[in-house]
DNA sequence: AATGAATGAGCTTTCATTCAT
DNA sequence: AATGAATGAAAGCTCATTCAT
């Protein structure tokens, strides 16, 4: 119907882009999760993300009923993407401590492409986690990467190299760990001891670094 | 009138402290403290922070300046008592495997202790550490934690039991990493995994688990 | 997504009568009197009027064109309701005195079982009776009752029992001023003199009162 | 009266007059009441008030604390305003039959001269009285009129010229009943009946009639 | 040095209504 | 004839901050 070549030019009048509700809330879901993760729940403003969509304000009201419903979305939209990604690693084909090297490289990977979610859930920490609780959505999700560091371990213990003991859920949360820390804590630690882990080098002997550690902890020795 | 100025008035029967500010102040970072790292910088009420404090609203801005300048003089505390600690361990006098475990303990037990310290670091990483930047004496604390990961890597090389690429940092971030998470991430991880950090095992099993994975890297096998 | 649309429609589902207009009417009418006499004009909600009802609020709109002619068209039916009763009462049959105790009795009956009538007078004089000025309808409606009162007192002046400057109109005030009163402000007075005029007890009181007070009136004693 | 075309002109810039807060205070509430009582609690706009009024919507707030606190200290200052007028009748120094006919005349006239009165009650029915309950200083205040009714029935009863069975409460209710009707409803009575209850002739007559019923039924003849 | 009083700017949300078929 | 989708215009309220002494 609209011929919408003037994505990028100014909003002189809210050209209200009828007929295309999705595409009107994918719009505004992807302004708010910039803005979510930039400064927080009470720190973003809905009239900013308004402003930088192509809506108004009160279509963001009508879409989502309150700027918390809204963040909740976000959440939800980060949650639900990271772990589509993870799903589509099949790393049941590779061999254990391969597996391990590809999950550990994908997931720093994921969140140096992708810092906004680890802001959000840093966010999402500062506020207990109240709202992630209350979305069901999220809750379903998340048990997928247990199964698959649930499998590695398994195949690497019937290898017998790797421990015993270990629990996927450790497993899951040594990696995590590492590489959401990278991101999160990124500006504090760069700026007390003057490093960049956004230079691609450093990402490199993270990678190796995570891997080894993770690794050398698997095999128990 | 029922409202007699009773709206007016936030702080009905404040018993205004006299001749102490240097307790005053003390009195408003603590509050201040538990109120940044609670809500966050922009979730943070300066209102809450004197309805919490002996002293009035206007004491804060008198004090401290404004909101920003509180919020500042509240990570300057937060990073200068973890290094205080930090400075006490005195683990030149360990041998450098028992060093490390020590150093992990020490980090867990007093990120495990103090949350707060967490929760603000988060925070600041949300506002991209422009205020840690701007504030000097942060600036200069953070250097003795490296000096003492420096010192453990040297003599452990020299004993010839450490791989001799482990860089000082890069050790203090790979057990800051876990530690730091343990904390910051512990609710919504908690949520999701249905996991509860705080549990007295969980603590003893985490130590357990990140010496073992530092010093497996360390130990480069 | 945990907000899919579900906020968007504000009525889940709404089945939609099919065919029957002045049913859909009427039921809106009827939920909009509850509304109108709970709220007033102003406090009134659409949006409530329409999640009480079995259409949407579009419905409303298409049917009733504006919430003010909603109001109006609300009032016409409460003014019209009680003409209909007092039409129904034939006071003509009974002697002058007895018709003044039925005429009493019904009035006081009336609004004790109909309190949203007092409410939407009340309402509608909080706007200057702007609405019904407007409406043809209740003009022409409300002369019935005077023909009554008048009737009486001619009767009652011919038989030499009531006083001979007795105005029909005034006796139609003072009859309604004191049932109206009794439902109207049956709040404030109930909460600072602690009454329940809702009790059985104090309705046949109150009637008996009114009644002796208006015959002894008009008996010029 | 305050002149509507005030709200028509521009507000230059609030001239802030510092230094008296009561004045402030008198002057919102005073304003306050006429808006309240023109449009209801739901109908009123604190935006209105604000501009009718030499300050800000802000020291409204301030001062108030909140719409609703504004309406209940609104309602608090009439219901003080009319019984403190009340408290000067001296209406003990009178006979009995006098202190009627002079206690008649007061209402009527005192309802006639301050009709916000009654529309400020009206309103506060709407609402169910739900802020006349919470607050205390009204609860207090209205007892003193049925001590007044109290002794005048005392008297007469002691003289033998009024009924024994006489209710303080229910003449009060008695008189203000047909003395509030005649402001409270006075819009929808005269569109109807074509009166116009504010003629002086008209005031006469009915502080003649209410008199006459009142008495004739207090002397139950 | 210390503080009670006051406020500008902007926030989230609501609500009657119209658009478009 | 009937309706789902969308919205402009304001509303009540909050919050960090400054005024004025």
């Amino acid at each position: 119907m609209l011929t919408d070549d003037s994505v990028l030019r100014e909003k002189p009048r809210a050209p209200t882009r009828r007929n295309d509700p999705e595409r009107t809330k994918r719009d505004i879901l992807a302004v708010a999760t910039k803005e979510f993760a930039d400064h927080g729940l009470s720190g973003a403003r809905v009239d900013a993300i308004a402003a930088r969509t192509r809506t108004t304000k009160r279509a963001i009201y009508y879409y989502f009923g309150s700027k918390e419903a809204l963040y909740i979305a976000v959440l939800e939209k980060a949650y639900g993407d990271i772990r589509a990604v993870e799903a589509g690693l099949h790393l049941e084909d590779l061999e254990p401590e391969a597996a391990i090297r590809k999950l550990v490289d994908y997931t720093i990977t994921y969140h140096e492409e992708n810092p906004d979610f680890a802001r959000l859930v840093s966010i999402e920490n500062i506020h207990r986690a109240e709202h992630l609780t209350v979305s069901e959505s999220i809750q379903n999700l998340n048990v997928a990467i247990i199964r698959i560091t649930e499998d590695i371990i398994r195949r690497g213990r019937e290898q017998g190299i790797f421990r015993v003991d270990a629990d996927p859920v450790d497993l899951h949360m040594l990696i995590s760990a590492f590489c959401f820390f990278r991101v999160s804590n990124r500006y504090t630690f760069g700026a007390i001891f003057n490093q960049d882990f956004s230079l691609p080098e450093c990402l490199e002997k993270h990678k190796q670094m995570i891997g080894d550690a993770v690794l050398s902890w698997l095999k128990g020795c």
